[in-house]
DNA sequence: CTAAATCATACCACATCTGATATAAAAAGA
DNA sequence: TCTTTTTATATCAGATGTGGTATGATTTAG
């Protein structure tokens, strides 16, 4: 099992504590993950009720199957995906900002 | 003369507009293009006065080349490596999320 | 219940990003 | 000045991310 997958079970209420702890990550290697998994969520967020993953896919020259797995937060799916994918939603900068700022910083381990 | 060489010329006071529309870029590409400088910056100021290229390299397993392009806006740069350091130099999600937040929104074109 | 639409998974060739290295340029300090 | 420290540029082989395609699973609509 990789982390990727890990870490959407995490997300998908099998959550014990934070993903970082499940994953024995450093806080800045975890925090990289939770706004890896931030930014997932906004773009399933904002694209559902607006658009299908083929139309908003074809808007930034991507393909179907890699939206599902930037809205899976599979690791294969780079940060810049992410945010072009987002913006095309129509996300602004500002949204972006405040979902990532909405994630809690890590405890020290 | 490439598009990161560009955009560092108008951060450095040759800006007549927006980096955006010297560039002809479209909203959602110009929006990135201004969340990459965004993060550079934010790299720089954080990591100054704190410590060097070096150790911040160390730090993060990588090198003080590769720290210097993406102070420097390379478009070689990812944005994961830009996050990764700009965490590893105590910044927290929130100051990230501020950086994003203060980017203005494009005017259509 | 069934067909259509939508989303998820697997695979691949190709492009991009990577750390490492060498070295030049610039800044800081004596 | 001159020496040291720090930052910038160039190059490259290997790793990671990419869109495309095929196809299976799931959801929605009739």
């Amino acid at each position: 099992m990789d982390k990727a997958k890990q870490a959407r079970l995490e997300a998908k209420g099998w959550q014990t504590g934070t993903v970082a702890a499940f994953l024995q990550l450093t806080p800045e290697e975890s925090t990289l993950v939770e706004i890896k998994l931030a930014l997932s969520r906004k773009l399933r967020q904002s694209r559902q009720n607006q658009m299908t993953q083929a139309e908003l896919a074809t808007k930034i020259h991507s393909s179907q199957p890699r939206i599902a797995k930037a809205e899976n937060g599979d690791h294969s799916v780079s940060i810049e995906l992410l945010l072009r994918a987002i913006l095309a939603t129509g996300a602004t900068p500002q949204d972006i900002g405040e979902a990532i700022s909405n994630i809690s910083a890590p405890l020290p381990v």
